[in-house]
DNA sequence: TATGAATGAGAATTCATTCAT
DNA sequence: GATGAATGAATTCTCATTCAT
């Protein structure tokens, strides 16, 4: 099972630094197998090739593992937002970004229930802070591309990450296998998914944050 | 251990509908002490004063019963909606009715990722047509208050609750005790609280409805 | 549910009777659906149209309800054995008769490890006593089939009781579905089903039988 | 509670091997006190001395574990008929070596109905060719010894099997404590015993391959 | 007699985490 | 640093049986 090759130990930072990489990447590649809940740190260990006691080396405990995760695909979010948003696309942009990063909404959705519930408060407190630091360039862009105020900006920044929790909360019913749903229900279910949920809500927060701005 | 007052067969319909109703009433007050994820099915046997066995007869999984317990929350805060929102009031009240129907809120937190993923097909489409009706009695709330038409208020209503689903997670940070709260981000878990995210995201949401109604 | 009808009371003996067996009639087409370890007294009331306190008015315990049904289809084997073996078919009609009563071999298979573990002594002996005439019956038939002399006969016939009790083991592993059996494991499992295995063995036993009886 | 010695980790496979087997003698040990039902888990992890984890390690289920139990037992009887049988003795050995394996007899009662039903597919047939090899194994040795042709030994042989079956059920009637019953249903039971029924039946069984065999 | 609501004992199992090697 | 055997807490749910009506 376990490769060879990997019992070798990670001496240097960037050794280290790599292994961690290869571990979450790993974890990428089981849950888009078997979903966040279906991950056991058994089946981790194995499909990064590496002993169940490494895994521990490198995060202190599962929930750690997946707030990692989290705030990886957050900062690729964050990147897109930066790179792509401008008047016309803001919203667009906004809508496609958090579907781009793998993972990003499952594990929001899950983010406050079940993942920051079982980390320990200073491991928290530093993602917190990092994820506070991305919302804050989100509400940048915000102003640049709408002009309005700061403090708007950084409200609607706000409101959009609450709403995106929301969205992905939508997101994990809307992924139910629609032919076990009653045909009544349908609708209601298909109009849940983020991508369709998420930009209907967005696009209310934002034509207020600019309606407000100008009034 | 099991008051024999207890062991009154509830033969008639009322009866079994009270019984239930105490069996939900017994889960409030358990919540309320242990939190929801604190819950067990044995304490809660102990605490409505009836066997284990009885509460299956009334809610066939825990999940379920969390889930009726929820439902009922929301009928709360739908009544408190319909009864109270006028032209004036409809961001007040609906801010507040969801801080006013016991565990709507952590319930809300949970109700996708935890309970919704654990009830069987049937039973979620159920309630979920019950959630349904509901939002779109909220809906037409809505849409007398502000004059808004069918389906603006109907998309409004729908960013509504997906907002909601967002501020309930929020919220479960801001409840963290704030005295082991880093000074530096004692702000953004106070920010958190349901009664001041949700607002401030309703606000931008129903201005959007109305300006644009207006447009 | 439970038909108005089935609430009238038999009062009468052969009323009674009637609905005794009914009961046992509605076990066999329950079983014949779920299996003898599907069945529970719950799904039996309601087959049968009575409610689960009848049941336990009619048969003092699940256990006894399943050994009735298996001293019915016993009496039903040997009736067939009585009427239909003379020398030349007696072989043939010992293996095919437990086929003919339904649930003789399944119940047969869960006689003593399942069924006589939980059914109370006096309850157990009267009915073990009805299986011991109906043993001494089938040794009758062997006996003039044969010429054996009786304590051959009887001899024989306790060993094909015996020879009956594994055949019928064999044969729930013979009833698993074969497609789902190793190429290499078939024939064995094929040979394992009761009208295979017992045949075989029974035919040993009445040839130690007549060979020796000729001797 | 735990041993301290226990806690040594087993790390080659002969530590395993031996711990596997320090499982198993210490269930027998259990299972001769509390019976095969009265088995469980938790006081098997008591007895080993190691933790209910740990058996979940060596064996993936209780019936898993019995299946393993039964498997042993049987190479120790085939083991001892392969040693001890000849031309005199077969018989005799045949019906004394299932005596001699602890739990042998029992076990078999309950493998069919109680722990075949419960193993998963997989398992079940690694183990099932063990038992159809040592089946091969008492076919050879009844050739040798009887002289009987090949496919006549191994029909002997399925028959034998077949009817250790049958007589394993009887014997866990003929253990009732003959003090409870009735005069007149005594000699029933006491014929029941393992050690009575099935030589008797072997008898009958081995007198039909060999008459046959030189007629 | 019949009903069916209530009972409650009872045990297997998972899997994140640890720590001896 | 890496390993992987060992740990053990922790809880759900079933279903035969009873007994108040």
């Amino acid at each position: 099972m376990v490769l060879p090759k990997n019992r070798q130990r990670a001496r240097s930072d960037s050794e280290k630094e790599a292994r961690r990489d290869a571990i979450l990447k790993a974890a990428q590649r089981l849950i888009g197998r078997v979903g966040i809940d279906g991950m056991t740190m058994n089946a981790l260990a194995a499909e990064a090739g590496v002993s169940k006691g490494t895994l521990y080396i490198y995060f202190s405990s599962k929930e750690e593992l997946l707030l990692a995760l989290f705030v990886d695909a957050m900062a690729q979010v964050v990147a897109i937002i930066e790179a792509e948003a401008n008047a016309d696309t803001l919203i667009e942009v906004m809508g496609r970004a958090p579907t781009e990063a793998p993972l990003f909404v499952p594990l929001l959705a899950r983010l406050v229930a079940v993942i920051e519930a079982n980390v320990p408060d200073n491991s928290l407190f530093a993602e917190k802070r990092k994820m506070r630091d991305m919302g804050q360039r989100v509400a940048t862009v915000i102003a640049q591309v709408t002009g309005a105020p700061e403090h708007k900006a950084r409200e609607a920044s706000m409101a959009l990450m609450l709403t995106m929790q929301g969205a992905a909360q939508f997101d994990i019913s809307a992924r139910r296998d629609l032919s076990s749903v009653p045909e009544d229900m349908r609708p209601m279910f298909e109009g849940q998914s983020f991508c369709k949920s998420f930009p209907a809500a967005a696009r209310l927060i934002l034509s207020g944050v600019t309606s407000d701005g100008r009034a």
